[in-house]
DNA sequence: AGGTTATGTGTAACCGGTTACACATACTAT
DNA sequence: ATAGTATGTGTAACCGGTTACACATAACCT
C-alpha cells in the first residue's frame, strides 16, 4: 500500500506539503503540486480514510436511522438518502430502530465511536433526549426534534385537505376517517388537515384511529362499514390502512368506486398494483430523502443552512377507487 | 475521551497489556487483568474502533450490496443482514448497485479502503471478475459467483414445481407461464422446475418472457389472455409479474380465481393486500438474509464454514387467487 | 530602510490503538 | 542441576494520516 510519505519521497517534498495539497488546506507552490500530482498519479496513492479519521475525529459516514425498512415508506427514502450520499462521497449505515429508544441511542454511541460524520433520524418516539445533547449534526424527517435540528416534512396537513376535498367533490356525503396513531406527528398533522375540510362542508363524518397495519385496518373497516352502511367515501391516513379498507370493501361485495371511494396517504408503489388502483395524496419520499441529505452534508462541511424547516409539496394521484368529478 | 493509556496508568499495568486483556490475546495475570477491569469500569473506557483499524486492517463493517432497496424483495433481506450484524457487534453499509458493475466496483474499492470486514452480494450480472480477486469475505445471494464464494439461495426450482403443480391439482389445463429475465439465476431455475413439473403433466402451456416490472407485466398478460382466453392458470416467476396478471385479469374481466387461478413467486407482503390475496411460492427472505449473515461473520471471524451452498426451502401459501382443491 | 503580512515548506508530535521483541520468572522434564 | 517451555509484562515501533510550530523568503507598506 502506498502511504503519504511515499508520494512525498518521490515527489521530493515532505508529508505535510503532500498532506496540504491534497486537504487544500494551507500553502501550496505551483511546483509543489505539480510534483504531488505526479507522484500521486504514478504510485496511484489513495489516501486512508481511516488514518485521516483517526486524527480528524470526522469520516465520511453517514447514519440513517429508521424504525423498519421493511415498512413500505422507508426504501424509497433510504434509496434516496443513499443516492445523494453517494455522490458528496458518503457512505450510509442503516439502522432499523423498531422505535426502541434503547437500540437508537446504542447505534448513535456505537457510530459515535467510528466518528459517523452525521444522521438522518426518522424516529416517531416523542422524547428523544439523546438527539439533543449530541453535537453531531443531524437531520429529522417527518417530525421536530427541537428547534436546532432541520426537519423535511411533507404538507401533510394540506394533503389532508386536498384528499377530504377530492372524496367531497366526487359526491361523498358520509366519510369515515382513518385517524393514525396519535403519537405520530404526521398522523395528527393530517387531521387537522381533515377537520379543517371536512369543517367547511355539511357532510356526515366519522372518525377512527387505526394502526398504519393492513390485517388491523381491514378489520377496523370491515366493522365499521358492517355498522355504517351509509358511508361511502373513506380517507385513510396511510396507503396501507387504505389497502386494508379497500379489501374489507371487497369482502362485504361494496362496489369500488362506484358505492364507496377511497383515498389513501403515502403514494407507495403498492397503491397501483392493487385492483382497482388506489388513489392516494402521493408524497415525494424521494425528495424529502434526498433533500434531508443535502442539508445534513452541508451541515457536516460547515456550509450554511438556509432555512431549519422544509416542507415538501404533496400531490393527488388519482387512480381507480375514486370516481372522476363529473 | 479517556484512552488505552489512561485505562494502563490507572490500571498500574503497561498498554500492551491492557491491551492483551482487551483482546483476550496472550498472557495476563488474574491481578492485572482485575486491576484493568475496574479501571475500565472506573473511567468507562470504551475502545476506539477507528484506532483500531489503522493498525490491525480490519473492522466491523459489513457492506451489503444490492441491485435497488426499492424493489420489494430487498427491503426484507436488508432488515434481516442487519439484525443480525447487530447482534455480532457489526454495522452494516447499504449499497445500492443498480447492477452496474461500475458502482460495484466503486463501492468495493471505497469500502476496503475502509477495511470493510466482508460483504454479502446481491448481483444479477453474470461477470463478476471484481469479486473474484477480492481477498474479503464474500457471501452470495441468490447466484454463485465461484466456487469459493458461499451462496445463500431459495430453493427456487423446487418452488416451481410446488406452484405448478398447485395449479394442475386445481384443474387447470391450459397454463401461461411468466418466466423471468434470462439473465436471473433463479429466474432459470424456476423455468427448469416449471418444465420438469408440466412435462409430468399433458396439459397445454406457454411461456412467455416477462421483466419483474409490474406494468410491464400487466401489459403482455393483456395480451395474452386476449390471445388466448383459453389460459386458464398462470405461474408468475415474480409476484410483482403476478399484481400485473391480475390487473390484467381485472381489467379483461376475467374472474380469478374461479375462471383463471395465478400464482405468483416470492412471498413478498403486498401480495395479501391484493383482491383477491395473491396465492404464491413464498421464499423465507428473512432467513436468507440471516443465514448469510451468519456465513459471512463466521468467514470473517475465521471460524469453519461447514458448506457453501445453502438452500432455503419455499412454502405454497395459498391465498384467494387459488381455488381450493375439491 | 524596516516592519508587516503573505507565501511556502519541513520536522516532529499526535490521533489511539496493536504487537514484535526483549526480558523475567515459574514450572517441567531429564 | 539444567535445559526447555509456559506464563507474564513492558518498551517502543508502527498503522497512515494531520497539523502545530518554527523557519525562510517574497511582496507590500509607510
Amino acid at each position: 500500500m502506498t502511504t503519504i510519505r511515499d508520494v512525498a519521497k518521490k515527489a521530493g517534498v515532505s508529508v505535510a506539503t503532500v498532506s496540504r495539497f491534497l486537504n487544500g488546506s494551507g500553502y501550496v507552490s505551483a511546483d509543489a503540486a505539480k510534483a504531488v500530482t505526479e507522484a500521486v498519479e504514478e504510485l496511484e496513492y489513495e489516501l486512508n480514510p481511516v488514518a485521516r479519521s483517526l486524527n480528524t475525529k470526522r469520516s465520511s459516514l453517514i447514519g440513517l436511522i429508521l424504525p423498519d425498512i421493511t415498512n413500505p415508506f422507508f426504501p424509497e427514502l433510504a434509496r434516496a438518502v443513499e443516492d445523494v450520499a453517494l455522490s458528496y462521497g458518503y457512505t450510509v449505515i442503516l439502522c432499523n430502530s423498531d422505535e426502541d429508544p434503547k437500540k437508537e441511542k446504542n447505534y448513535i454511541e456505537t457510530l459515535k465511536k467510528k466518528y459517523i460524520a452525521g444522521f438522518i433520524v426518522t424516529s416517531n418516539q416523542l422524547d428523544a433526549p439523546h438527539y439533543a445533547d449530541t453535537k453531531l449534526p443531524i437531520v429529522a424527517l417527518d417530525r421536530a426534534i427541537n428547534e436546532k435540528i432541520p426537519v423535511v416534512s411533507s404538507n401533510n396537513k394540506e394533503g389532508a385537505v386536498l384528499g377530504t376535498n377530492a372524496l367531497l367533490e366526487r359526491g361523498c356525503r358520509n366519510i369515515l376517517f382513518l385517524r393514525g396513531p396519535e403519537a405520530l406527528n404526521p398522523a395528527n398533522d393530517r387531521y387537522d388537515g381533515f377537520m379543517e375540510a371536512i369543517g367547511k362542508s355539511a357532510v356526515d363524518y366519522r372518525i377512527v384511529t387505526c394502526p398504519f397495519h393492513y390485517a388491523d385496518s381491514q378489520k377496523i373497516v370491515e366493522r365499521e362499514l358492517k355498522a355504517n352502511p351509509v358511508i361511502d367515501g373513506i380517507f385513510a391516513s396511510s396507503d396501507v390502512s387504505a389497502a386494508g379498507a379497500l379489501k374489507a370493501a371487497a369482502i362485504l361485495g361494496r362496489n369500488v368506486p362506484d358505492d364507496l371511494q377511497i383515498i389513501g396517504f403515502d403514494g407507495i408503489a403498492m397503491g397501483e398494483m392493487l385492483s382497482p388502483g388506489l388513489s392516494t395524496i402521493a408524497q415525494d419520499v424521494y425528495k424529502m430523502g434526498a433533500i434531508a441529505t443535502r442539508i445534513l452534508i452541508k451541515r457536516i462541511e460547515n456550509k450554511p443552512v438556509e432555512e431549519t424547516f422544509y416542507e415538501i409539496p404533496v400531490k393527488l394521484v388519482l387512480r381507480g377507487t375514486t370516481r372522476s368529478v363529473e
